[in-house]
DNA sequence: CCTACCATACTTGTATGGTAGTGTGGTAGC
DNA sequence: GCTACCACACTACCATACAAGTATGGTAGG
């Protein structure tokens, strides 16, 4: 019988990972930060089991280091890995924007334009927060749009590197200026089906994030890399 | 003082994941086998915690699917997967051989060359799995040479879906002709720094792999997902 | 004062027991 | 013969105990 009515009350080990996760992403917990499978136990009320399985996948997406029997901790912020992220954006997505160039279907369409609403909201309210989800859905439904949604969950296990940098650039100083029109430059040339524009707009929006890099690594440096070490 | 000659002996965790991967992408684990956390740590010699944090693993790449309470399975190829990695390399690697045509270390150069030899004497042999390799390790050394190795990591995520289905073809039939001719002329292309070329024959090379995708669906159908189940 | 050593309090790694949910085969009742 | 039910075997999930390695601070000896 269909008992998968998908209500499950999620299990403890995804509550865990899930929270872990977002305060990593949100510098709640900073670069370099020691964790350990006791500590977060006794804070998220649960035994060590599902932390140290959250840790193993937070370790595989490269957001934790564990080093075994000397302790567990946020993982710098790589410059490499963040420009590696840009790096895959920009191709896949001038791939993706031409293709949605060429048909794009109505209801992703609708939805673009109801980001892109509630995009102007968040920049009166000036919410920083819920524009940066916004940018990320947005370009979702451009992926969606072209069945290739696989395809950004892939750049998402990289993302997450380019995020934390971004997040942090959203600390020191907020300008998204460019973006909201970018965004709304890029949803006039798919709908009108221009694919050349879409892709030079595009490969200009995805060149914005990383520019000053080296400023936040020359104001933040303990939160990144230095040398040889971090990762192996 | 230095204690991190890394010459440590692998966790059990560790070569339990490795040893469940390469079976799953050799097909000596079928799509669809059903595993069991106690049953593989009876097998492998481990208690289930190594296990289940591998299984864990593998589950985040989406090479097993876990259904709590119910069971640990091998996942089914999804096609869709396919032709997104498919998609991936295409773009990605049209993108690295134009970066490489511009320039190349001598030291990967040679290491491209090298496995160049290697692959002629796989193919006299008929040693397919060693060919398999030597396949993955020339796309490899082109990203390594312009940095972007952990691109090629990134990739490798989607890689092993449709690696599944690249050995399925092997064991279906083999067919390698032009496999290293259009090796050889990548290589060539590269270091004649001819970009158009390079990056023209790389695409043509990957549309090689899926080009009979429908066939092997239809010859294995119980490896392949059909309809809405198998991936929420 | 400086150095070498060692007890100790951490860390992660592994093993195991108990819990709750799920599928299945047998059986009682119709 | 057919159906409904139930006991049982099986699963993954979680908690906990033990093992083994590491960093550290205090102390004894020079």
């Amino acid at each position: 019988m269909y008992t998968n009515g998908r209500a499950q009350e999620p299990s403890a080990r995804e509550t865990v990972y899930a929270k872990l996760k977002e305060q990593i992403l949100n510098l709640e917990l900073a670069p370099g930060t020691a964790l350990s499978e006791k500590e977060s136990s006794l804070v998220l009320g649960v035994s060590r089991t599902p932390v140290r399985e959250s840790f193993v996948r937070l370790a595989q997406e490269g957001l934790v280091q564990v080093l075994p029997q000397r302790g567990t901790f946020v993982s710098l912020i790589d410059p490499a890995l963040v420009e590696e992220a840009r790096f895959m954006r920009e191709h896949l997505e001038r791939a993706v924007v031409r293709l949605a160039s060429a048909h794009f279907p109505a209801e992703q369409l609708h939805a673009l334009e109801d980001n892109l609403a509630l995009q102007l909201k968040s920049i009166e309210r000036a919410d920083d927060r819920r524009l940066f989800e916004l940018d990320e859905a947005y370009h979702r439904i451009l992926f969606e749009g072209c069945g290739k949604l696989n395809t950004w969950r892939a750049i998402g296990q990289m993302n997450v590197h380019l995020n934390r940098s971004r997040m942090l650039r959203l600390v020191a100083d907020r300008h998204w200026e460019h973006l909201h029109e970018q965004h709304e430059a890029i949803y006039q040339a798919v709908k009108a089906g221009d694919a050349d524009r879409a892709e030079r707009v595009m490969q200009e929006h995805l060149q914005l994030g990383v520019r000053d890099l080296a400023q936040l690594m020359d104001k933040y440096p303990q939160y990144f890399i230095s040398g040889g070490d971090g990762k192996p």
